[in-house]
DNA sequence: TTATCCGTATCTAAATTAGATACAAAAGGA
DNA sequence: TCCTTTTGTATCTAATTTAGATACGGATAA
């Protein structure tokens, strides 16, 4: 169970509801109930996409980069992604009609609809998550 | 890697291909390149959804229960998914105003982009796919 | 100079995945 | 009736993935 997407977005929301404050990764860890350690591993990928920004020391952590409008749910998958969506069979039989000629066609679908889902993910942004937790949170 | 999605489709292009023959998981497992126990694993999934028969004894093997093109790969992914596409953090911080109240939203978010995922896959038939794959061979 | 905090590496335990084997039961043919 | 084929399922193992845990050098600010 890969939940590195929803542990992003953890973050990424901790940091937009956050305001402007620095955060630490001890913080995010905690809210997210893990070490810290596990959310710098994900933080590694959020920096190599640019979306959020990090100092060491005292009053460091973490900052997001853009506003979290402007923070969709494409970008962070995109940024945490590292296998496929639908993982293909390999060393298919080359003697089989189908076996040798499957792959291609499997690939090729199989992306149109990760392009689809990655459609349905670039209408949500960080602050409609943000947005739909506070409201859940304020009528608590 | 969970590849069982893709050896699924695998499966029933074959079974397109071979028109009414049946044909058997050892078969099937030559052209996977696996063993037919793992075949058949997949086929428990594809027979709990009534999109194969399958009988025992000389002669037996396996049939689609449905004309190609009335098998989207939406059936498919349906009748072998075991996990959630996006998979969700779990224990996350009660105390945190984001912690308490994450999950929900996620789940919500995520089901709405694994639903437009799905509407994708609708699109496709196997034998959609069996045409692809017929396509490429006889063109090499 | 000291206390934080990040970035990264490493180790471990748990879970998942698929390969391999085995065998009872079903089913057809001799 | 007996034999062969094939399924359905169980079990075991090895490889891989995932995340928890710890450690430590380097950066940063007080």
């Amino acid at each position: 169970m890969n939940s590195q997407f929803a542990v992003a977005v953890h973050t990424l929301t901790a940091l937009a509801v956050s305001g402007n404050q620095r955060v630490t990764s001890e913080q995010i860890g905690e809210s997210v109930n893990t070490n810290p350690s596990f959310i710098r591993r994900v933080l590694k990928h959020l920096r190599a996409a640019h979306l959020v920004t990090s100092r060491s020391g005292v009053g460091g952590g973490l900052q997001l980069t853009k506003a979290p409008e402007d923070i969709s749910l494409k970008m962070v998958y995109t940024a945490m992604r590292t296998t496929d969506l639908f993982p293909l069979h390999t060393n298919t039989n080359p003697d089989c009609p189908v076996g040798n000629n499957i792959a291609p066609v499997l690939a090729h679908r199989f992306a149109d609809a990760e392009a689809d889902m990655l459609e349905s993910l670039a209408k949500v942004s960080i602050a409609d998550i943000a947005r739909d937790v506070l409201t859940r949170y304020q009528n608590v």
